[in-house]
RNA sequence: AGGACCAUAGCUCAGUUGGUUAGAGCGCUACCUUGACAUGGUAGAGGUCGCCAGUUCGAAUCUGGCUGGUCCUACCA
């Protein structure tokens, strides 16, 4: 084995066997669980987000599959209509041509084209970072049965009345010329004017003044409205206004939307521009002016002059044109929050279209209930809060999209303008009974993508065939994903599910926190602080980190800003740390409920732990290859202290792991796992160990125990820690696994440690207990005296019992070889004290010869400074003792602890006392 | 406007039903290339647990309020 772990060759050779030998399918036998992947949109890239929950998720996976689970991860990609439609567009772009040109057939045929050649680039990042899914189930949202299952849920949908159609105002995007869900618009403050204009009374008695946002829009007025409640106004309710630039004679309304104590308290109405103002028109008969087109321009239902001109464009006139007729009384700064969609960025607009929708109200209902009665339950629970919040005010979800890429509804209209569903046009007409001649037209439009993803967890199983898998697999076991698609995933899976199969989708969503970068900035490409979770793996130079994070930047500035951050945060560019060390990392900041920073700092540890545990299985190998290490049952095998010290921690360990996975702790998992392979098995185990192998040579049975040991015990730490670090784990099993007795061709099949309670040992552990205290109590005197490390010391121990002495006689070579020491023996009873430096082991007395090793007052220093903490800690111990509520009121248990760690702490002070008393008069 | 979450060592975070000497990693200090490992070893420094009340014999932990931060939902033109 070389000095130092590689991860790079290894991963690969490993992955690329674990999959041909067909290790990441179910097993067919066991108590099924499943797990589905949320689908990564298929032309994407996987980011720091994805590598968090497929490490999480592929730990579930790995785990159970060691446990004996018949495992099924499914995995597949989704088609993220809007997402990649649009990077096809700009290639499309680029080549001076756009979509309609091209045509629809070959529209998507180019996509298609686009997802065959980049398809595969997500895929390969998962494999990388050492998924197990059975890749030989992958599906994607586009494929025949997926597409099947869609069409059929929306035949269903529609013929239960649950999916309808209908004109109403829907979120407009006027660069992708679609309508997008109420959860595509983000709203953010910007800084904007809120302009006061005045609206000429018809009668010419006077004017009104109106605020508003959006001056263009008043071209589409309909009404003003004011409070019912408002003295100032309402003598002009009923009367009416002439509408400056157009003409129209509009009413003065009175309706309780308005807000008196804002701006005028008067309102602009704009029914077809505005949610609100839509609301308000249909309650007072209000007529729809639309005086927009699709891509935001002005229609012919705006006076002649506006338009054809841009929505902004026409804002700028507007503004001057009322200024010119006096009617602008004043123009402020004013904060809005304006709703630009998620995908394009631009500003959303109101818009009246026919398009569909889910009737989600009446799905929503057991969706509730399921989460209600613990059907599903959230980890963190507290999310359930946000998803019943969300869902006891649904609206209803428009699922038509103006797209090309996408499930295209299966809906077909005569020239009547009748529609009619079914599976296809010849379908249609014969449920109908429509006659070949009739002319049919196919909607346009295909379904939002979230719209298949929502039937994921069945349809990739095979509905709606009944098939096998289905029965055996769903409803699914976990559900790991980001709290950002809970309305968008989350919610909807479970509605469709409940809905179609009349089961959950799963029994468990566990909820994961945001990545974000060191700074606790959400990490995104505009921001130039993303990470690739495969440049962690396989490092990155500067020059092309720089260029990767400043690619395709539309502004030059902004790219010059990331690459100077760049230069400046990483000046080396990133070191390969390998996928176990970047796993790790994930696993070990996935604290429940809490975003995590990702912070460089700590994948180097864990690059360095993943270091710490080659070189231990290096020595281990060194002191059993080729040696007897017990596997002949025949020859007789004595265990050591030592050893049944760590067998017995090693119970103790498996058992905290199983606990913690159990309550989805990876990070305490984790924690477990490096706490007790670092500063157990390698600290004090290893090095005990040394001792053991050197000095029992003679004793076969035990030198067997102990080798027999050191790799039994790595054995099953390798199994335990083979969900968080598959391939290290692999790597070294392998060499160590026919050593130990086990015997398989990987690590992934064997089965996962359980506690095994028989092993569990306190006297060793309390006798190990006692060597540490002695160990440490020299160590610290040597490290704090300064004495050179080369030096041996000297011990004398006083005030033992007979235990003590046992100990002693039983355990020397440790305690020479550990704390480096000369001699150790008790004091004679007869014997003069000499003077030392001083530690406590419970009641023994570790006494170091000061012998011209030690300075007398840097010990004298030393005593006083440890004195004083002890006394600080009588005083409290005290303090409560004396408190009579205390003692009456606390349990008995808890107040004798208290009393005995008084009596401890002050015969410690009195020792300590006493000692430092001798020695200052030496 | 309503709601959720967070505030513990210089940094990133643990701390399970109230009873620990409040822990870990990184960083820091001193010493050490000792035969698994300098991606290492040994020892050490460092915290009035955001602030103020309250409940309690006892609060980092429970309750209320405040301050600061993150986020979600809804939205006033």
């Amino acid at each position: 084995m070389d000095k130092t772990f590689k991860p790079a060759e290894i991963e690969k050779r490993w992955y690329a066997h674990w999959e041909e030998s067909g290790y990441f399918a179910p097993s067919g036998s066991g108590d099924p669980y499943c797990i589905m992947i949320p689908p990564p949109n298929v032309t994407g890239s996987l980011h720091m987000g994805h590598g968090f929950q497929q490490t999480l998720m592929d730990a579930l996976i790995r785990y159970h599959r060691m446990q004996g689970n018949d495992t099924l991860w499914q995995v597949g990609t989704d088609h993220a209509g809007i997402a990649t439609q649009m990077v096809v567009e700009r290639q499309l772009e680029a080549e001076g041509r756009d979509r309609h040109e091209l045509g629809r057939q070959a529209f998507i045929e180019r996509i298609w084209q686009w997802k065959s050649e980049s398809g595969g680039n997500i895929t390969r990042q998962l494999r990388r970072l050492g998924t197990s899914p059975d890749w030989s189930r992958e599906r994607f949202t586009m494929d025949d049965g997926l597409s099947r299952a869609v069409q059929e849920v929306f035949i269903r949908l529609y013929r239960e009345g649950l999916i309808y159609r209908g004109q109403r105002l829907v979120n407009w995007d006027p660069e992708l010329h679609t309508a997008i869900s109420d959860l595509e618009v983000i709203a953010e403050e910007e800084q904007g004017h809120l302009w006061h204009f005045r609206y000429p009374l018809s009668d010419g008695s006077g004017h009104l003044t109106v605020a508003t946002t959006r001056p263009e829009t008043m071209l589409g007025d309909a009404a003003v409205a004011v409070h019912p409640e408002d003295e100032r106004y309402a003598h002009l309710v009923g009367r009416t206004i002439e509408l400056p630039l157009v003409g129209r004679q509009i009413p003065i309304v009175a309706d309780d939307y308005v807000d008196r104590d804002f701006g005028t308290g008067c309102v602009k109405i704009t029914p077809a521009h505005d949610f609100n103002d839509y609301a308000l028109g249909q309650r007072h008969d209000l007529p729809l002016i639309n005086i927009l087109n699709a891509d935001a321009t002005l229609s012919d239902e705006a006076p002649e002059f506006y338009r054809g001109l841009d929505r902004f464009t026409a804002r700028e006139r507007v503004v001057e044109d009322l200024d010119q007729l006096g009617l602008l009384e004043k123009v402020e700064d004013h904060t809005l929050k304006v709703p630009r969609g998620d995908r394009s960025g631009v500003i959303i607009e109101p818009w009246l279209t026919p398009q569909w929708y889910v009737d989600a109200k009446k799905l929503a209902g057991p969706a509730i209930a399921a989460v209600e009665n613990g059907d599903i339950s959230f980890v963190p629970r507290q999310w359930e809060n946000t998803y019943f919040a969300w869902m006891r005010d649904i609206q209803d979800w428009c699922i038509s999209r103006q797209l090309w890429w996408g499930h295209r509804i299966p809906a077909w209209y005569d020239a009547q303008g009748n529609v009619y569903v079914g599976a296809d046009e010849a379908a249609v007409r014969a449920e109908h009974g429509l006659d070949d001649t009739l002319p049919l037209h196919r909607d346009e439009d295909v379904l939002d993508t979230w719209f298949s993803s929502a039937l994921w967890t069945f349809s990739t199983l095979g509905w709606p065939e009944d098939t096998p898998e289905l029965a055996r697999y769903h409803p699914t076991s976990v559900l790991v994903t980001g709290f950002d698609i809970i309305f968008f995933w989350v919610a909807r899976m479970i509605m469709m599910t409940l809905h179609f199969r009349g089961e959950v989708p799963f029994r468990t969503v566990y909820v994961t926190g945001l990545v974000r970068d060191s700074e606790g900035q959400k990490m995104s490409k505009s921001k130039g602080n993303v990470l690739d979770p495969v440049d962690l793996i396989d490092g990155i130079d500067l020059e092309d980190l720089v260029s990767k994070r400043t690619a395709g930047m539309m502004q030059p500035r902004l790219a010059a800003k990331i690459e100077k951050a760049t230069r400046k945060q990483y000046p080396e560019g990133i070191s390969a740390y390998g996928t176990d060390a970047l796993r790790f990392t994930y696993c070990s900041l996935a604290s429940t409920g809490r975003d995590i920073k990702f912070d460089l700092g700590r994948i180097e540890g864990y690059r360095n732990f993943c270091n710490k545990i080659w070189n231990a299985a290096r020595y281990v190998l060194m002191n059993t290859e080729g040696e007897d290490c017990g596997q002949d049952a025949s020859a007789p095998v004595s265990y050591h202290l030592v050893d049944r010290w760590i067998r017995s921690r090693l119970q103790d360990t498996v058992g905290e792991v199983h606990r913690a996975l159990g309550n989805y702790r990876f990070d305490l998992a984790a924690q477990l796992l490096y706490d007790f392979i670092w500063n157990e098995y390698c600290d004090w185990y290893l090095e005990l160990s040394k001792v053991a192998l050197r000095d029992g040579a003679e004793d076969e049975a035990a030198l067997r125990g102990t080798r027999q040991t050191l790799v039994q015990v790595l054995e099953n730490v390798l199994r335990l820690l083979h969900p968080f670090m598959p391939f290290i784990t692999e790597e070294v099993w392998q060499a160590v696994a026919p050593l130990a007795g086990a015997s398989g061709r990987t690590i992934m099949l064997q089965a996962y440690p359980q506690v095994d309670r028989a092993r569990v040992d306190t006297a060793a552990s309390a006798e190990l207990e006692w060597i540490k205290a002695i160990v440490l109590g020299v160590r610290n005197i040597r490290g704090e005296m300064n004495v050179a490390p080369g030096k041996t010391v000297d011990v004398l121990l006083r005030n033992g019992t007979e235990n003590d002495n046992k100990r002693l006689q039983d355990n020397r070579t440790f305690l020479m070889q550990l704390a480096k020491l000369g001699s150790i023996r008790f004091l004679e009873a007869d014997e003069a004290v000499p003077a030392a430096a001083t530690a406590l082991a419970g009641d023994l007395e570790i006494l170091v010869p000061l012998a011209g090793l030690i300075d007398r007052d840097a010990e004298l220093a030393r005593l006083a400074r440890e004195l004083g903490r002890i006394e600080g800690e009588v005083k409290r111990l005290r303090g409560k003792l004396d408190n009579p509520g205390f003692v009456a009121k606390a349990p008995a248990d808890v107040v004798e602890r208290e009393r005995e760690k008084l009596a401890a702490q002050e015969q410690a002070q009195a020792r300590l006392e006493a000692q430092h008393e001798t020695l200052k008069n030496m």
